[in-house]
DNA sequence: ACAATCTCGGACACTTTGTATCCGAGAACA
DNA sequence: TGTTCTCGGATACAAAGTGTCCGAGATTGT
């Protein structure tokens, strides 16, 4: 998985606790992380609709939804993308004793096996909102998000 | 995820129908790909104890274990490593606004979340053994596993 | 209305991982 | 004992991930 996802994740969560917008290098710099790669991954969860833009000189990046209607599935889809881990290349359908298409109907064992362990990885991602995440940083570190919430407004 | 894994499940239930070693050429024949690249996953399967390499004329590989005691996260882990897919990179101890180390004695939200995703995951893939593979080829494409058996034999 | 300044957005190099390949070491058979 | 076949690790090639840069666009203040 790409490592950007937690730099975008942890984004949602501070954006949750401001409402001006905040600018990527901002963000960067709370992090301590690439300016330009972190503006790379912002620009993905812009264009998948998680966070909204804004052009100008007090220009950044909010929130384009609720908190507890995004979840970390989408944040994860949108910076490392939509495509499955698992790809089938329907081998069985190659070499010498190939079965033939007519007989290949339904998905291989495999791929079936290896397509519910995805889908169960997706609903435990889908399970949890950005919204969960921030109320467990506001009870195991209180006062985290205010103090960052502050900070960002400073110069 | 690697693509060759694919091919590693393949050539386990295969493996499940013959009792004689079979060289990794031939296997590679069978599916119709690069055979230098296939013997890479059959040796890491080999290292992992999965499968056991006979040297010599009429060498070649054999299936380890019972075909059931073998679950499909075995191979997987076994030819794309047992790492994670997401590693915490700790960047809540980083930055201006770092939180003291000492406040850091459980892993955050988002690395809880990620572990609980994967572990989902990882359970679903245990709970299929090679023999389950084996048992769902046999049913929905019957003789095929036996046709194989009888091929690897010949010239 | 206009210019200045700050912002995002996509296009451009570099590094790491995955993919594919080859030849040498070792064991069984004749 | 020699031959032939096998696996095993070390070696090139390709793709994706990582990191960076400059231009397009909008807002603010004059």
């Amino acid at each position: 998985m790409s490592g950007g996802v937690e730099w975008a994740l942890h984004c949602c969560v501070v954006l949750t606790s401001v409402d001006e917008p905040a600018p990527a290098a901002r963000l960067a710099q709370l992090h301590d992380v690439s300016p330009s790669y972190l503006a790379k991954q912002l620009q993905a969860l812009s264009g998948a609709g998680l966070i909204r833009s804004v052009q100008g000189k007090a220009g950044g990046y909010i929130l384009a939804r609720s908190p507890g209607s995004i979840t970390v599935l989408d944040v994860v889809e949108a910076v490392d993308g939509p495509a499955p881990a698992f790809v089938c290349t329907e081998i069985r359908q190659r070499g010498p004793l190939a079965t033939p298409p007519e007989a290949c109907t339904t998905p291989c064992a495999i791929a079936r096996t290896m397509a519910g362990a995805e889908q169960a990885w997706r609903e435990a991602l889908r399970s949890v909102s950005i919204a969960d995440l921030a109320s467990d940083v506001g009870s195991t570190n209180p006062g985290a998000l205010a103090g960052i919430s502050t900070w960002l407004r400073q110069v």
